[in-house]
DNA sequence: CCAACAGTGCTGAAAAATTAGCATCGAGAA
DNA sequence: TTCTCGATGCTAATTTTTCAGCACTGTTGG
């Protein structure tokens, strides 16, 4: 089986893996809420189908319906996506993505985020020497 | 004009769009060298051509050939991938992200940068309260 | 000046993505 | 049980994406 590579993924395809991510788990009935420009819920059925032969989703049955989820587990996509962004975007530089992430939201950071963040990197700093 | 849209471009068109904003700017012949599975390089150039009409790209000459750039700035088009990647893994908690970043590549971060990041947690402390 | 070369614009066609429709199946209520 | 509603699997067709080829233009070195 193939790994999942969402930067293979079609556009509808990438939507649909977002919202997903972003639900934790999802029916069709769900996406299709979701998306932009909302096809047919047939058309959001037979994309689900198709994510699920390539590996990305599988589903579980609930009473007469299907719920979705990622095969990759919540930890290893977020690592994933990040490692995306800090590649593009930032040149591999961590440092000034978290500086950008400090500076982007530093207003809906509470002081104990803040806080517990700037324990987080003392205790790297620790580790580190 | 409608604004940029990442989300809204196909495969190719995405992977090409990441390549220019890694590289900063990138002839045709860049983008050839940086793309998985290449096509031809008309068919590389097409895809520029088109990703300017859409007004995500623009570009200057430098002697004969085009050399391209995003049209959207770079310090804009990184706040708005974080905030993507947030809101979709990180049901919109940049304490989380963050904290996932230190940990993803606490190995690559120097005692320096952590003393940056440590001083700017301290700054943005201040402000807030 | 004037080849030779590299780059561009455009067009039409192949391949992939996206979609809707239809027949079928299962769960739950009466 | 049996009917009804909602969900599914599949297929085929439309739309979009993706691609290569060709004719033309500008640059540059001899």
């Amino acid at each position: 089986m193939p790994k999942p590579s969402p930067n293979q993924l079609a556009r509808r395809e990438r939507q649909i893996m977002e919202i997903v991510y972003r639900l934790g788990q999802a029916t069709a009935a769900d996406v299709l809420a979701e998306l932009p420009d909302p096809p047919s819920y047939s058309a959001v059925r037979a994309h689900l189908r198709i994510l699920e032969d390539k590996g990305h989703l599988r589903h579980n049955r609930d009473g007469a319906r299907y719920v979705f989820s990622p095969t990759v587990g919540r930890d290893r996509a977020r690592r994933s996506a990040l490692t995306q962004v800090v590649q593009t975007f930032f040149g591999g530089s961590a440092e000034q993505a978290v500086a950008t992430l400090l500076d982007l939201s530093h207003e809906n950071l509470s002081d104990d985020d803040l806080g517990r963040l700037s324990a987080l990197i003392a205790k790297a700093r620790e580790e580190g020497r």
